[in-house]
DNA sequence: TATTTAAGCTTACAAGTGTTCGCTAATTTT
DNA sequence: AAAATTAGCGAACACTTGTAAGCTTAAATA
């Protein structure tokens, strides 16, 4: 057993020394299999024994920061429950989140937009997920339809993500007064589609 | 005089050359001299003539990117003087611009979370302008306060951005369903910051 | 205990990179 | 017409990159 803990162990070495070196101001698409040997304190050849490739890292990177992702809505969901502005509690715990992880984030950040389609893919599997979540939430929450809580949870995830982009980069305070911009914001969306909402029962046949 | 045009040409050669191998897949950081110099028919060494690093001729597609920006805003706001939604018709605007431009917006999308402090620099100045011009415009037709209109204004921004790098790799079948949805988050938005500001009026000593 | 297995190493190679140097040739200036 | 300037080129440099081949050595298995 000893053998396959061991190979876990430097595998684990390498997702870290990748992350670290993402952490450093560098891209996935940019990152050598030489400089993550390095990191990791492996040989360059070492490194196929983990992986085939250099981009079976990549999505690997990109599924933990995925489940770093899903533990994130976990969290807040069950800060939430127990009590306190639902907006309010999604914003800190995902702000807390942010600069506990910047490394995590920055990299679903990158490969959001970044240069390889499956990345891209992969991150925005992720964010629809999140979309999806948070639209089951608002769908059991209020009364709206479920297209009108959709829109507003796509609304709601682009601000948030878009502001946690600034985030990374910000200083305590920066952040402290850009999460409250981002309250603000979120309540325009609520606010605006629980409206938008009740105007349009009168033009449509879908009363309530 | 010929001789400096002849420059200028070369010059426009390069970005160009540029500006194609962002548009086939790639970051401006995996961007390479010798490939830019091959594309753009001249020899690796003669690229130095024109610029004396390879990050200058990124800041310089960065400024380019930020001109189209602004001509975009430029055209935006004279569609809406001749009449139409505001939304609408600056949603179509920024839709038409991203599918035209593609890889200009690409560009801006990418280096906005890149891997180059000062590309991101560049850009987030970029974005900046923008959401002043917008918050401006809004104080001058709403009689909200300044801050809540730049409030509204990011919020707006964040949006439209985040649409646009979907809106990139889509069909026109998707990005006009994609314009229709923003338009919808576009009015929440509107909406909720005018009720937002409302009874904002009653908790504050500011009266009207 | 003897044999097999496999993680990790060293060496090696071909290909790509940024950048320096000195040259050519054509245009501009004197 | 002579001199100076300069865009562009080829050769060469000192790297870094991914990957292949074969070896070592320690653990797992028989």
């Amino acid at each position: 057993m000893n053998r396959k803990e061991q190979k876990l162990k430097t595998r684990r070495a390498i997702i870290d020394a990748a992350f670290s070196i993402l952490d450093e101001q560098r891209g996935l698409s940019s990152i050598s299999l030489r400089e993550v040997a390095r990191k990791a304190g492996i040989a360059p050849t070492s490194f196929y024994r983990h992986f085939n490739d250099i981009d079976e890292l990549g999505l690997t990177l990109v599924d933990e920061a995925g489940l770093a992702l899903r533990q994130l809505m976990r969290q807040a969901r069950i800060r939430i429950e127990s009590g306190g502005s639902v907006i309010h509690t999604s914003v800190s715990t995902f702000m807390e989140y942010v600069s506990a992880n910047s490394n995590v984030f920055r990299l679903l950040l990158r490969e959001h937009t970044g240069t390889s389609q499956a990345f891209r893919a992969a991150v925005q599997r992720e964010i629809s997920h999140f979309v999806d979540e948070l639209t089951d939430y608002t769908v059991e929450t209020t009364k709206m339809t479920r297209d009108m809580s959709s829109l507003q949870a796509e609304a709601m995830v682009r601000i948030v993500f878009s502001a946690g982009a600034d985030a990374i980069d910000a200083s305590p305070e920066q952040m402290q007064r850009l999460a409250q911009r981002v309250e603000k914001q979120l309540r325009f969306i609520a606010i605006g589609s629980l409206r938008f909402s009740r105007s349009c029962t009168f033009s449509t046949e879908e009363g309530d």
